[in-house]
DNA sequence: ACAGAATATTCCTTGACAGGAATATTCCTT
DNA sequence: AAGGAATATTCCTGTCAAGGAATATTCTGT
């Protein structure tokens, strides 16, 4: 493991980052919806939405619940707290990793004089 | 608006799509470091490093600081700390909005029904 | 069974972008 | 001033993914 023990699936992260899902997934924050709620309040067609609603979902993003003729789509809640676990473990830690700024400097220059003449 | 008032812009978000700068930014997260220190230990070539890293710094997610020959690049808080509040934004609102598919399927079935003869 | 919604899928084209390799730039050291 | 690190930049190429358009599928109501 490298060190990632927030549960967040980097895939998950990437899979947000298309503007359009964005807009998806921050409507659905409001609630549920239709895919074709979904296009029309984001003005893009409907064979578009579908895909993207396949792809956030094919990474647990959204759920799918049937009605009639009808596709629901609506949020999970773990990636979302995954999410949050992964960006606290930066905000967490980067106060006190702005003091080690000036040893890393330090710890550089020394580095760089050993190199000059390793012990061989 | 759009009703995203985390101060979260998605713009900086989509720069973390790229597998490697993920990797660099959790590489980063345990302290600052130079640009050769960071292509050894991802085992990419420096000049990858630096193009990842200006991207990185570009949209705000880096700063760098220069130490003679050698770049120090380090962590940016803003950006986790935006990302943490737009996850929140979700977390928060998740339980709530559980309760309310119910309710959204009945209206959904209830407006089928008036499109069925609008008042014309 | 049929007509017609609502949604999904396929195929195609195009643009963006990451990596490779070579080279340029900047800065230190002597 | 010259040589040599450390880093940045450029050019090229291949890949991948998003959008458009058309079509297929699924379901309903009658």
């Amino acid at each position: 493991m490298a060190g990632n023990d927030t549960g967040m699936d980097m895939n998950t992260l990437s899979v947000l980052t298309e503007p359009n899902r964005i807009r998806i997934v921050e409507l659905l924050r409001d609630g549920p919806l239709t895919v074709g709620e979904i296009a029309d309040r984001l003005e893009m067609r409907q064979p578009q939405a579908s895909k993207h609603l396949k792809v956030l979902s094919e990474h647990g993003v959204l759920t799918v619940q049937a009605d009639a003729n009808r596709r629901i789509y609506k949020l999970r809640p773990e990636p979302f707290q995954a999410l949050e676990s992964w960006a606290q473990s930066f905000t967490r830690l980067m106060s006190e990793r702005y003091d080690k700024l000036d040893a890393y400097l330090r710890e550089v220059q020394n580095k760089a004089k050993k190199e000059d003449n390793p012990t061989t």
